[in-house]
DNA sequence: GCAGTTACGCTACGGGTCGTAGCGAAAGAT
DNA sequence: ATCTTTCGCTACGACCCGTAGCGTAACTGC
């Protein structure tokens, strides 16, 4: 679970009829299948609601609209990311890299993602939840191995506490661009050749 | 000028009463006025029309709906894109993507850019015009960048015609991810810490 | 059990946007 | 002058939004 939907009020109240899971959890699943077959644009909330098999005031009262709705819909699909240990630095940063690139290979992380990044633009309420929700956890993957690699004594202790966000944002935007911009798939071969250049830089030997 | 509305027939007729080419700025203006005041999803074809001075009429004349509309219109910001020949690589690449984050700073190009690609995703015809109008022209900045690093003799003479996607991706999907998801300025500071990193790499002494 | 409280499904509604059609007038080309 | 195309304007059905109101269902505490 996301755990980043409305609370009911204050603290959850014990009394009354409790919200039904299932319906949490058909509502989000079939945000994704809607996603799949009518990308974001043409995502209606009345056709999630049908397609859950619950009422649209149902919907409503969980959810505050169409973003936040895409956000934890999308964010279940991160629930799977962790960063293997290979044994190495380069082999820790490909397989991170390639599950990262297989969530945004599927359709409904391609054109719901980009989709709510572009909201958070405008709406500070929505970027939070997008980071808590998402950018937060592919970020403790970078964290795990650098310092992984520090104790294999790969890397030399850090002290700028910002190497981090830039190595993050460095990966995480490479990946994204290439699949969703460029439309390329981020494929082994293409994952290793970034690897290098992450690794090495631009005045390393080329291929 | 983009180039890339709608021609009016096969081929351009020279008969009868032609489009006026200040309506066509105005709407594009126009629109950008309104990512900016609105944002993408709560920007209206007959708010900009009425904007623009124009009918709606004559708007969907000209564009097939929003998402083309607002591609040429963020296309025009990066018309001023230039590499400055400032005499070494890593000069150069500052002043590009110095340039670059200077433009998606600008709220309407935050707000539309990722919209439209996320549109993108399940629209090929508008991904080929978001690729010619807008990639294609960055793309040739680092073409021409890594050129003159070789002729300088920074570089090594490139085998792999690849090489230069991946560097693509890599510089602009950090600046794009630097700006919108993590949503920090990509100011001097970064820009020179993420210079370094590309040059040198992770295995570079840090700082 | 029985009352109290909350969630649910359903229906209906006003408000807004979409994209198009139809019209007469305007602006050029020949 | 005539022909052709664009322009501004109005109007329209279709769709989606987000909410209100109602009766019913589910669960808790007495």
């Amino acid at each position: 679970m996301v755990g980043g939907m409305q609370s009911r009020t204050p603290a959850s109240r014990a009394t009354g009829r409790p919200r039904s899971a299932t319906a949490d959890a058909a509502i989000l699943a079939a945000t994704r299948e809607a996603l799949v077959e009518l990308g974001w644009s043409k995502l209606t909330l009345g056709d999630v609601a049908t397609r859950a098999g619950v009422a649209k005031t149902t919907l409503y009262r969980r959810w505050a609209g169409k973003n936040e709705l895409v956000v934890d819909a999308v964010a279940e699909l991160f629930d799977e990311l962790e960063i293997p240990n290979r044994g190495s630095l380069a082999a820790d940063i490909e397989g991170v890299v390639l599950q990262f690139a297989a969530i945004l290979a599927r359709p409904e992380a391609r054109s719901g993602l980009m989709a709510v990044i572009a909201e958070s633009t405008r709406d500070d309420a929505l970027r939070e939840r997008i980071r808590t929700s998402i950018v937060e956890r592919q970020k403790r993957l970078v964290l795990e191995g650098r310092t992984r690699a520090q104790a294999r004594g790969e890397l030399p202790p850090e002290s700028d506490p910002t190497a981090v966000d830039l190595i993050f944002d460095v990966v995480a935007g490479a990946v994204v661009h290439r699949t969703l911009v460029s439309a390329e798939p981020a494929d082994e071969q293409w994952v290793r050749a970034f690897t290098r250049l992450l690794l090495v830089g631009l005045g390393g030997a080329a291929g």
